[in-house]
DNA sequence: CACTGGCACTCGGATTGTGAGAGTGCCAAG
DNA sequence: CTTGGCACTCTCACAATCCGAGTGCCAGTG
């Protein structure tokens, strides 16, 4: 028996029942692509596929499915990815061009994933430390209290308030804001810890107070906790395949509201254009057992800001959906390269 | 017949089938509430209340579910707002406490609207043109941009970019940034349009295309397009609900994406503690005619800031949500006002 | 040796029929 | 006005049945 049919009997298999929905048979197998065989010779590979655990029955007299070890075969061997159209990559071209700051961006772009896959949407923003700071601003509200706004390269404005021992700080603040950019505006975040490792020497004892407590702030909020947001977006998507999470639309709403969750499925931020996927119990997950997420990473050239990705049914059409995600990575990667 | 009894008859009704999602019949009815009199009675009174509109019955032999217009008079007549138990008071108490900012109290509002109504929650940011101005800052960006950041008394920091002509602008900078504090900071935002009416005059001729450009944005941030928000949580809830909403899930879930839907639905803030119930299809947005929306203003002393609110199938516990709710309006509003 | 046609077998899903139970409306009597 | 009684209706649950899709296996063929 030709291994090489066989594979293309898998492929089939996998083809179809993306398609359909329906457990797939020989004899429609045989019809629908043109295997050059017999039904009862496809039988034969079916059944050896499912002994190597490729594909399974639901039941004797149904057809077969694909497993997740079959989806993982189909997706490293046997598919490439699908392009978009021209007029589909003009769409999300203007879409996202029309975009006038980092959260209009994140905004367009779950909104424009959920909509050209068809699932749900899960959008990273630019993560804090392979940013660089572009500027730190220094608030005083009142007199006891501090703003620190911090502005990366990518757009993100982060907050942190600081609160302060009373007394009048308006003197050293000039100078503290004035130096504190000079030292790190244009650096990567993940530097600044060293950067600032004896910048508290500058200052005159009497302010060291100030100083610290702004580096901490500082400190925390590039480092210690800073803070991974993922936005999502169509999950109304879910309904459609109400076969596929049979009766556990539930526990997959409530693991999708939980920010940890989220970005444990996106995973590590990779290369920009290396595609990932996780199918089936391959994500961590296990209430999302029954589910696959796509993943890609968007960033400038080949520095990864961070990841967007799409979470929907096994039975997804991996091709198409791997093809639209990094068509709008490419162009998100764009939109926040100015 | 006594119409005092009818109307007794009524909120047994509506309390059992909140309680247990079954349509009701006349002899449980006489069973679980102590009615006084023989389910015969009863079946007269409710076929009154049949005749008049309040309740139905889905088919012939089974028992009789509230109409809109019946939960309408039960949350209007026969009910009363059931107060949160002093231990629940205490949890959202500790719990909005550990809040750091604004943002933070929003998100964990609204898990915790979720998790003690075990519905969807909607909740609004504070409404901006009702807000003060804490401050207004201007960071430069490179050479031909500004970033404005506003920053008000509820905590909400907004940021603009502003695209200049070229130019040095450094000197002019920190003359701008300090009359227009003067001028601003502490006076509502909607107060703001009046104020800054003749602020570029005070400037030489060569900077008024610099002072207009950032005094346009200003407005428009305020004003023209201020970018309301309300993040919602627990979704998960509605797939409890699930013969309620019968296959409309997926309506729902698209109309709950739409901000404009979810302002919509909060409505106009009233005062704090003015409850809003909106049954079936009163709300106006069609694919949620099987919801309610119970909604409540939350802010300092009598000034709202912005609504939060709760959204359920028809058959929901108002009493209880109503508490639920106005507890945690209390609690938020005092925890921004500060 | 790989492929094919044929055939018996299995099993799930749809369909239909039946009965039980719940609830009602109405009426006559208290 | 209230009540007990009764006939009626309708849904739901269950069982029995049937049909068809799909399989596995086997013997035959190039």
């Amino acid at each position: 028996m030709s291994d090489e049919r066989k594979l293309e009997v898998l492929r089939a298999i996998v083809e179809d029942y993306v398609a359909t929905g329906e457990p797939v048979g020989s004899k429609v197998l045989v019809e629908r692509h043109k295997l050059g065989v017999s039904s009862a010779t496809v039988r034969n590979d079916m059944a050896a596929l499912e002994d190597e655990g490729y594909i399974s029955a639901p039941h004797t007299s149904a057809g077969r499915i694909p497993t997740d070890k079959g989806y993982r075969l189909f997706v490293d061997r046997l598919s490439q990815v699908k392009p978009l159209s021209p007029p589909e990559r003009r769409a999300i071209q203007t879409f996202l061009d029309g975009a006038v700051d980092l959260e209009d961006v994140m905004g367009r772009t779950v909104r424009l994933l959920a909509h050209v896959t068809r699932q749900v949407a899960l959008v990273q923003y630019p993560i804090l430390n392979r940013s660089s700071v572009r500027h730190v601003e220094l608030v005083p509200i009142g007199l006891t209290r501090l703003l620190l706004v911090l502005i990366t390269d990518t757009g993100r404005v982060e907050q942190r308030m600081i609160e302060l021992a009373v007394g009048d700080h308006e003197a050293i603040l000039a100078e503290l804001r004035s130096r504190l950019n000079t030292l790190i505006s244009g650096k990567r975040l993940s530097d600044v810890p060293s950067l600032v490792d004896s910048f508290v020497d500058a200052f005159p004892p009497a302010d060291h107070g100030l100083v610290e407590a702004v580096l901490a702030t500082l400190l925390e909020t590039v480092v210690e906790r800073p803070e991974e947001r993922v936005v999502l977006g169509g999950t109304a998507n879910l309904t459609r395949a109400r076969d596929e999470f049979p009766l556990t639309l539930q526990p997959v709403l409530e693991a999708l509201e939980e920010q940890v969750v989220l970005l444990q499925l996106l995973g590590e931020a990779g290369a920009p254009d290396s595609i990932n996927v996780l199918i089936g119990a391959e994500n961590t997950v296990e209430s999302l057992a029954g589910a696959s997420v796509v993943s890609v990473g968007y960033g400038r050239g080949d520095e990864a800001f961070a990841q967007i990705g799409v979470l929907g049914p096994t039975r997804m059409d991996y091709p198409a959906t791997m093809g639209a995600l990094s068509a709008v990575a490419r162009y998100v990667g764009r939109a926040l390269s100015e």
